[in-house]
DNA sequence: TATTAATCGAGACGGTACGTCGAGTCTTTAC
DNA sequence: GTAAAGACTCGACGTACCGTCTCGATTAATA
């Protein structure tokens, strides 16, 4: 799950032995989503997470390479994909972060999510799956959009990337992580919203 | 330390035996500090700090409710007050969160700050302790300036306080806990610059 | 247990703390001994030792160095005293062995000493401990009595003492440890008149 | 394996029908040895065992009943046959005991059967087979011997097999388990020797 | 001045978790 | 049908930490 090796040689490849079984990877990630949302990130243990899994910690550890990067995984796995149907741009922005604050906002989710973030924080393999997750369902997206309005002159021609992911994304964390407050309904919209004011010519 | 000697019963007080040591607090302050700074907040440990403090773990128990809250306090330990001789509003808006990113901008307060944000999100009453710094620090002056620009009509008068702390703040932890990344010069500057646009009327 | 400073130094000690809590050093080797009637040697594990002895792990790997020697001092501690009352030379002989034999026949301590002897066959620090004891309580007293033997010429000069080690003791562990066998009654008194008519001049 | 030798090791074949593959029981065997010399009894494991060999656990666990019975396995395919030439009584006995001493003399070979004759102390089944060859190559024979001598009234015709065992074989355990110490040159014909006069008349 | 209560360091204690290794079983692929 | 490879569950290894407790020594206010 962590890192497929893909296959890359078209080689035979002479690998013997059983496959990684997949219902005791499915029980592994349900367990420490469990286990996160009820013991957050520094009462996490693995030991809990076999114990709950039916699993060994034996294979939790074949398969993933610190347990910061197992609790992005189980984080990973609960976050939806983003909606379709935006119809212009501040939607578009909008949809982007959707997923991450639909993640935030349920129950469970909540807890999950932040403690994923602090394990991300906290743990340098779990920050590098991390932002390169951002990287990948944010940033890439974001920076599409922002180039497109730029070129139609919407928002002026010297917007920074980071600079735009600071004020889309910081409002999320400040309400998740630091201020454990409720997100407001269109709390996305709204920082869309903002986002293009603050870039506009 | 976390408490104020709480002497609400003006009763007569039977104080016998030796007062708090001063110099052992802060040893261990400081230890915790290095500890943070070192091994982050899931890897922090009170053996260590005790070993290093030369403290006995008794005493650390005694004086703190729970290891959050000393994180908490080592780290407030280090943030430094308000800098004066703001003139315009911009100015005096951004002196308030400016001591948040100097301490994020040292070599050692990055960590610190970072792994002691970490236990107030992770640990009931670290989170508790920060939040309670974060109203009387930041939210408390915050809201007396936009009440003040409010009343002299220069931003709209329904405006939100968390709604303004998410765009002040929020910044600041995506740079600090998500990113890992450098807070640029004259970044405060620009987060009040913002907030004012956006509360414009 | 396994090793006692003995506090050569008459100069003041400055240990400070709490000292070794004997009711939980007598649980350790009450359960050690029970584990290793049931377990024998390779089934041995600490982690049971100390689930039955309501004890840590970190305690008994404080106090004895390995865990073969924690078996020995175990075994030592059922062992009971050699018995008076002899009168002749063959008599005094089958004595000091009689509390290994004792030991041998009872119940759990034919599994407990086997135990402990395959420990010390194993395990180089246990099989010291043992060898240690048995110089002190079988070779050193075995060796006073031929020597008084030779004197009055009872037998011949040329005595070996490891051979008469071999004679004496040889037979039990064959018994005890290879043909798991029951010793038979007056057992050391029959290798006691083998050895003396084996040394005759 | 359970009884044939297999001393021979010819080349690995990498390919075997649905017979049983001899390289590989040779190679299993041959890492046992290994394995038992280095790690003694208790340090002892499959795991290594199947590393050092190439072999597949499977393979292991489908030929032999227990890890005992492969330890004694091991030191049996290592103890050579008893030597022929024997002339009267005395040499005789020695030979039957003279390739269990030859084996205890060697330098791997004290290391190996030490670890095996531990295994058969305690294991269940690994002590029943190695107490049935022990009936087989030294009981028996030693059995007819002693008749013989009994007919011929060079003994006494009272003998009895158990009590002549421990004789014969109690010192060999002596000086291999318990003292570790070196098995000196002509220790079966002393061993003998004092058989024999313990029996006469 | 002697008593006494609070504090300190050191560290032992029962527990829980760490990350690794081994036991014994099972599954997949190759021959 | 046998073999190598190796994944699986379970549990032990020896170490580290947690939070509590006990021990002497030290210190300052009270008697």
């Amino acid at each position: 799950m962590s890192d497929e090796p893909a296959n890359t040689k078209p080689t035979r490849q002479r690998r013997q032995g059983p496959k990684r079984s997949e219902t005791s990877q499915a029980a592994i990630l349900e367990a420490v989503r469990d286990e996160l949302a009820e013991s957050g990130w520094r009462g996490f243990s693995v030991d809990n997470v076999a114990r709950r899994a039916q699993a060994s910690k034996q294979t939790i550890y074949r398969w993933w390479p610190s347990i910061g990067t197992l609790c992005i995984d189980a984080a990973l796995s609960l976050i939806p994909s983003a909606p379709d149907g935006a119809r212009d741009a501040q939607q578009k922005i909008a949809a982007i972060i959707a997923p991450l604050e639909a993640t935030a906002r349920a129950g469970a989710g909540n807890y999950i999510l932040r403690a994923a973030l602090l394990a991300a924080a906290d743990d340098e393999d779990a920050g590098e799956k991390w932002r390169g997750w951002i990287k990948a369902e944010i940033r890439t997206p974001l920076r599409m959009i922002l180039a497109e309005l730029a070129a139609k002159q919407v928002i002026r021609r010297d917007w920074n990337i980071e600079d735009a992911m600071d004020v889309l994304l910081g409002p999320i964390w400040h309400r998740l992580l630091v201020m454990r407050a409720p997100i407001p309904e269109a709390f996305s919209l709204r920082q869309a919203e903002r986002l293009i004011a603050d870039l506009k010519v």
